[in-house]
DNA sequence: CATATATTTGGTTATTTTGCCAACTATGCA
DNA sequence: TGCATAGTTGGCAAAATAACCAAATATATG
């Protein structure tokens, strides 16, 4: 018993949990993507016109999109021959106000690290 | 110019930003590092402690403990022999209710999905 | 039906991440 | 000083990601 790794005492249920929050988290964790995210709160876009704004091979962000669908963080329609993506679950933004309050405390740190 | 790859059109500020945010993000996505992180909203824990719990070896926690703290979301204290943890900026608790919202949104969908 | 546009998928290579072991550092205590 | 305990670091192999190109799909339109 116990083949598994890691987090092997905990049980089951909480260990399963911990994965599928980590999956969704792990969704985000990509400059790219945390871009779409931001893109679509003002609203649904194509893939098209992200493309256009990301830079990337269309393929290349037809698959972070992909990424993010899969986690349930956006939702896709097509019409005609555009997809069209949208957020799914929006208070995935206010989380991004921890991720800035994170990043101050760390340039806090940085100029008090220097002596000032 | 412009020899950048992705995000390619966006200002240098607003992708630098991206980038914290998701090298941030990216830190809290992984199941023992979120368990982690839960733990210690319980309060500090020496890394043998965590250890004990989590039942990888000790470096690989030691580890995951290292890109907690290099991405600013905990803190260590050396006393004695011991090291302590604890959270840095503890809104990343808040963070979580969110990513419970997608998994409840993804568990209701799968239901629909087979009928009810 | 043939063609053009929008998007996804398959395949490949390069890079990053994980997790283990072994070796090293730091601290406390006999 | 010598030994034990707690943790970190270096190194390595396996697994997961990322980005590109080419090929395949799907839809609209002449």
């Amino acid at each position: 018993m116990q083949a598994d790794k890691g987090i092997s005492s905990m049980n089951q249920k909480k260990k399963k949990q911990l994965e599928a929050r980590a999956r969704i988290i792990k969704a985000l964790a990509h400059p790219t993507r945390l871009f779409i995210v931001d893109e679509l709160s003002g609203g649904e876009q194509c893939v098209c016109e992200l493309t256009k704004m990301i830079g990337d091979d269309i393929s290349t962000v037809s698959k972070h999109l992909s990424v993010l669908k899969q986690a349930g963080i956006v939702e896709d329609e097509k019409r005609g021959l555009q997809v069209w993506y949208s957020l799914r679950v929006p208070c995935i933004l206010n989380f991004f106000g921890c991720i800035e309050s994170v990043l101050e405390a760390n340039a806090k740190q940085a100029r008090e690290a220097v002596g000032r």
